[in-house]
RNA sequence: GGGCCUGUAGCUCAGGUAGUUAGAGCGCACGCCUGAUAAGCGUGAGGUCGGUGGUGCAACUCCACCCAGGCCCA
């Protein structure tokens, strides 16, 4: 009997088996060039410029660029899904110290012997391995777009363009160059990055000083003073930095307290005075009063070994915590000093050679030519015997020191190149071209918004090897250096031919010096020598609009979109509107999509120490790309989105729902010829329109979250739509129609011309993010005149709107409810035992007049709908009966079915037996026997 | 310490401008089926909407503070 049925046939595997197919369907892409052919399709329609931020050439790939580059490959597949040329260049980010500073490691000793060349070369060794690594990480993951051609930063066309906007800069007036403190190894002679700064302890002098208030007169009357000398004490384990003291900061919003000391009035913060009372051996002192920080704002007090002035400033860095509220400042040895001397106007100072020598600037011959920690006691000396010493110690603290040599490192204010925040107004059209960009999420707007309000000048330059070279010559007669417009295009030539390699490669730069060149400040033409300097990385990714999107594709639009993480909005997102704005007065972009951090179930961050999270290599290996594609659809990724061993599992699951849902439409149109066995619309069965009809509010649905960029609704949708409107409704109920009418007849047709159009339907939609299994699911599917290669090739589908019907739609929304209380009696007696299969019932219906002429409205499709074997209306009576409030006046009775089972179709229906030659089916049954 | 942001059932998510007993899918429990079968169906149990105050007749929705977490600074 079961051999004259419909059952379903299909090759597609209900297992996945996803990590072994895979790489079949990525080698099926490869060899079909899928990418170039979805350029080539659109090569007509509107652009959707793209432009992907580069990643750093370093390390393998993790959870957070997963989620970066598969959310970039859904956008990339939907635009060319949807009717727009999306192209797609991956780039890397070359430069820059880590990697400079794995290969330093690397190398070892044998950096000393080796040039700054073969440095270098080693360096973009480092970053080629890396780029091949990730480039084939990305393709795994099923990403489509230009990887043999991807851009690069260290590539001689990047690097002049660089060059070239670096000019852009500089002929606008917007670089120049001035003193900042930077971290400094003495004995290695050389600045030093943040990474290459360790903490130690340190023993250092720690000591206490009194500076002198100039102007006494203007408190003197608000405190009651007479004559009395009026101290700010100050409290620093560097005497070292004291030459260079240029203010004293106090806190805007502390409490001082002036006390009286013997003869002297000293002035120290209110919380900090017992604290350091306790350091004087508590004396007896009378506090006369109390006052603001602010009361002495811009007042000064006398440098105690210097004929100058420190003036008296606010900083909300002075702390409670320790020393004495009163904080010596030198802009030149210190970060802080030098943010807040930046905000008074004082020019850091700091007069300390390469070596760490007190040069000749310092003013005082007895340190001149000592060493930084020599000078500490001499100074020490000298306060004691002035009497400005108040206090001397030691103190073992925590202390920066070079990473390589180990020795103590200082803060020093050296020469250092910087694009102004205010000339050319930069700051205020970057802040006003932010307004016009699309922050998604909105709150993005205000996170950059308010960083380019707050940043200082941009530090451009690094004391580096590894990147390309700011462009500067030093004049060897003046000694001046300068940069000049006509200067950096001259470099950009070169470097478009040989890399910045050529600007390393020699101490000579006569190929670097244009014709007719002098130097602009002594108009002399004599030598020239190269400054060592060279860009922020950030530049390099920074200028990506104008080296990738203009000269590499030719684009003349801004971006439509940049799509990375949050922290970009400091990064990426900042350098780049900087330059744009700084060279082309506009934001090189028009709608900036922020995502969130990866992190663990409960919310904190990945880490490997931690361990608290299961290597990408194992999904992969175990679960497969699509998992993880599947996981960057499911979560909003607007916020940090998280992962783990249970969310994963989870995934899995709804994987397996839609792929059991795709299979089982597979399976039922093994038979099915598209175009030949398609049924007209107005011929489908009822139910089979409302299923048509839910599947268009679907489109619509999913159409809409991919133009909002809201990938887990559609997950979401898709997901509900098998589980519950297919699933465990339409392919429910369809199943008797599929397997037991005529395999030709117009009922079967009907339902598979449906599924088709569901299924089809349906690849198209998952494809951008469920790649893999649309592409398999596609190749299984039937075959048609016209069938796309690819479902890539393929466009989203568009709702249609002739098989929209709202009063169909409503019809069953009541239907539904009434179903619910059948299944719900249903239920109830397969409980007590009375049932099993449902087909074994005959369901009695008692209900008001208008809900059972309702119910005979779907004629005798009503069994089947319910699928049980028999529907009664009359009294509903016996052990199992159900009603609710839900349906008022509404109530079910589940009894047996009166006739006996037919041995085909299962129902138990009273023409079983009817026919002679079957006498063991029902009359239909009998009926599609003998066809 | 500062800026920006997040916190609704075990998991992933919905919940216009505050207004009836806070929803969905998955998972879970129990049961059914054995013609989607390492599948399918049904029923059910899960939430003081991070916490505490406050403003409203009324707050998951507004305000303040606190706690936890993230990114970026210091």
């Amino acid at each position: 009997m079961k051999e004259t049925l419909n059952l379903p046939q299909t090759d597609f595997p209900m297992k996945a088996g996803l990590p072994q197919k895979e790489p079949q369907l990525l080698k099926f892409w490869e060899d079909l060039k899928l990418y170039e052919k979805l350029i080539e399709k659109n090569k007509d329609k509107t652009p959707y410029i793209f432009h992907d931020g580069p990643p750093y050439a370093n390390g393998n790939i993790h959870y957070g660029t997963i989620l970066n580059k598969v959310l970039k490959d859904i956008v990339v597949k939907f635009k060319n899904m949807s009717g727009q040329l999306c192209e797609f260049v991956p780039g890397w980010d070359c430069h820059g110290l880590p990697i400079e500073l794995q290969v330093d490691k690397d190398l070892g000793s044998k950096k000393a012997q080796m040039s700054p060349l073969e440095i270098r070369k080693k360096c973009k060794e480092h970053a080629l391995k890396y780029i091949d690594i990730q480039r084939s990480e990305f393709k795994r993951l099923g990403g489509v777009g230009r990887w043999e051609e991807p851009y690069i930063t260290m590539s001689p066309q990047y690097e002049a363009a660089i060059a070239r906007e670096f000019g852009k800069f500089v002929e606008k007036d917007l670089v120049y160059r001035s003193k900042k403190p930077v971290f400094w190894c003495p004995s290695c002679r050389t600045a030093l990055a943040e990474a290459e700064v360790e903490y130690a302890n340190h023993r250092s002098p720690s000591i206490y000083v009194k500076f002198k208030l100039m102007e006494t007169n203007k408190v003197k009357k608000s405190w009651g003073l007479k004559e009395e000398p009026v101290y700010l004490v100050i409290w620093t384990t560097t005497p070292w930095t004291l030459p260079a003291n240029l203010a004293i900061s106090l806190h805007p919003s502390f409490t001082y307290a002036a006390i009286r000391m013997g003869k002297e009035v000293w002035v120290i913060a209110d919380t900090l005075l017992n604290k350091v009372l306790e350091v004087f051996g508590s004396p007896e002192c009378e506090v006369l009063t109390k006052f603001s920080g602010k009361d002495l704002e811009n007042l000064h007090c006398q440098h105690p070994f210097l004929p100058k002035q420190s003036l008296i400033v606010l900083g909300a860095h002075v702390t409670s915590e320790a020393g004495t509220g009163c904080v010596h400042t030198a802009p030149g040895h210190g970060q802080e000093d030098y943010v807040i001397g930046q905000k008074y106007g004082l020019e850091p100072f700091a007069p300390i050679d390469a070596q760490g020598r007190f040069t000749k600037e310092v003013g005082l011959a007895w340190i001149e030519g000592k060493k930084v920690e020599e000078a500490n006691q001499p100074i020490i000396d000298h306060l004691k015997q002035s009497g400005a010493l108040a206090k001397e110690d030691k103190l073992e603290h925590s202390y920066p020191h070079c990473w390589r040599c180990k020795n103590p490192i200082l803060f020093r204010a050296t020469e250092q190149w910087f694009v102004s925040m205010e000339k050319q107004d930069l700051r205020k059209k970057a802040l006003r071209a932010i307004d016009n960009v699309e922050w998604i999420p909105p709150w993005g707007r205000n996170r950059i918004f308010g960083m380019v309000q707050e940043r200082p000048d941009w530090c451009i330059s690094r004391q580096r090897l590894w990147g390309v070279p700011i462009i500067a010559l030093a004049c060897s007669e003046c000694e001046t250096v300068h940069t000049t417009k006509e200067l950096v295009d001259k470099a950009a030539k070169v470097f478009e031919k040989e890399g910045s390699d050529a600007w390393f490669a020699s101490d000579d730069v006569s190929q670097f010096i244009p014709e007719k060149f002098s130097c602009p400040k002594c108009k002399k033409k004599t030598k020239f020598v190269k400054v060592g300097d060279i860009l922020d990385v950030w530049f390099d990714s920074g200028v990506s609009f104008a080296a990738v999107l203009e000269e590499m594709l030719k684009l003349k639009e801004p971006a439509d979109l940049y799509l990375e993480g949050s922290d970009q909005h400091r990064g990426w997102f900042h350098t780049s509107l900087l330059i744009s704005i700084g060279t082309r007065d506009r934001a090189p972009y028009k709608r900036v999509l922020t995502h969130g951090f990866v992190v663990d179930a409960e919310g904190k961050k990945l880490s490997k120490s931690a361990k608290n999270y299961i290597p990408p290599d194992n999904v992969l290996k175990n679960q497969g790309a699509e998992m993880l594609r599947l996981w960057v659809a499911n979560e909003d990724y607007r916020n940090d989105i998280r992962f783990s061993e249970e969310i994963l599992t989870r995934l899995i699951d709804s994987y397996r729902k839609v792929r059991n849902t795709c299979r089982y439409m597979l399976g039922n149109l093994f038979d099915f010829t598209p175009g030949k066995d398609e049924v007209p619309y107005e011929e489908l069965l009822e139910l089979d329109r409302w299923a048509l009809h839910v599947l268009q509010s679907v489109i619509k649905q999913v159409r809409e979250a991919y133009e909002r960029f809201e990938f887990h609704m559609i997950a979401h949708t898709l997901n509900r739509f098998c589980a519950v409107e297919l699933s465990s409704f339409y392919f429910d109920i369809l199943k008797d129609r599929l397997y037991t009418e005529a395999k030709k007849g117009l009922p079967r047709r009907a339902a598979q011309t449906a599924l088709f159009k569901i299924l089809e339907t349906m690849t198209r939609l998952m494809a951008p993010i469920l790649s893999f299994t649309a592409e398999e699911v596609w190749q299984a599917s039937p075959a048609f005149e016209g069938k796309p290669k690819s479902i890539f090739l393929t466009d989203l589908p568009a709702p249609n709107s002739k098989w929209e019907d709202q009063a169909l739609s409503e019809r069953w929304e009541r239907f539904f409810t009434m179903r619910g209380l059948v299944t719900k009696a249903l239920e109830l007696a397969r409980a007590g035992k009375f049932l099993g299969n449902s087909l074994e019932a005959k369901v009695v219906i008692e209900a008001k007049k208008d809900q059972q002429q309702f119910l005979q409205s779907f004629g005798t499709s009503l069994p089947d709908l319910f699928i049980v074997s028999e529907v009664e209306f009359g009294k509903a009576k016996g052990n199992w009966t159900h009603t609710s409030d839900e349906v008022a006046g509404f109530k079910v009775g589940v009894e047996k079915a009166t006739g006996k089972k037919c041995g085909r179709c299962w129902k138990y229906l009273s023409s079983v037996g009817s026919n002679a030659k079957n006498p063991d089916v029902c009359e239909r049954c009998a009926h599609v026997l003998q066809i």
